[in-house]
DNA sequence: AATACCGTCACGATGCGTTATGGTGG
DNA sequence: GCCACCATAACGCATCGTGACGGTAT
């Protein structure tokens, strides 16, 4: 079930393609080199059967070019990073916040030393 | 400099593509469809010129197939309402944010009141 | 010994324009 | 009457796979 090795034939029975395509994706998509025995025989493990399905799911569903998946695949990283730098930020205002309620906070609680219940609930 | 129509000559020097490409593109990418005059002859107005470089934009850097392109244009405006979304509740992040500062400023102006002059500077 | 896999190469289907042609518009 | 444009169709080239082959691994 959860093996460690898988042979060209499991994984193009798993993609549905054949085992050529593999072969001919493993020739134009850098990124995609698994490993292999001492015979030559190609050993797959599951991030290669990830990697796989991403292939498949940019070309079919994304309709891109051999090109822009390879593209895609090594630039991605530089989406991840601009994302992550807008989380960042975020995530440092929303710390901002935080600090000026308790401020805030602070200030209530001085107004109350001085202020003898004027208002109205 | 800024005329209404342009014909098929000037936007493909423009985009510096032939004509025959252009006329090529507007058989297979469904949105782009400019005027034509009574004749026949194609009357590009700005707004076609934009989808022009966005639909090159799209196969030569990312490297999207003609149906790609298709697809993305048609589907994108779902992109952009969650973008769309993302960027309005940032802006009401913000507008209760001044709103705060605001409230903040009149506290301060309030302690001032009983405050004298404690601290250096 | 019998499969399953290997790399290579030849083939073929699409996709993506481009060119050629004969005709119409401005 | 001249040049630019038109639609259509044939063509060409590159991309993307596929299948077949003889040879090697398991």
């Amino acid at each position: 079930m959860d093996k460690i090795y898988y042979s060209i034939r499991e994984v193009a029975d798993q993609l549905k393609v054949p085992q050529s395509t593999l072969r001919f994706w493993e020739k134009e998509i850098d990124l995609l080199e698994p490993a292999k025995s001492k015979g030559g025989t190609r050993r797959y493990v599951q991030k290669d059967i990830d990697l796989l399905h991403q292939i498949k799911f940019l070309i079919e569903e994304q309709h891109l070019t051999l090109a822009g998946v390879n593209e895609r695949l090594t630039n991605h990283r530089e989406e991840d990073e601009k994302r992550m730098k807008i989380i960042q930020k975020l995530q440092s205002v929303r710390k901002e916040l935080l600090a000026i309620r308790l401020e805030l906070n602070a200030h209530e609680a001085f107004e109350k030393e001085f202020i003898i219940e004027g208002d109205k609930e």
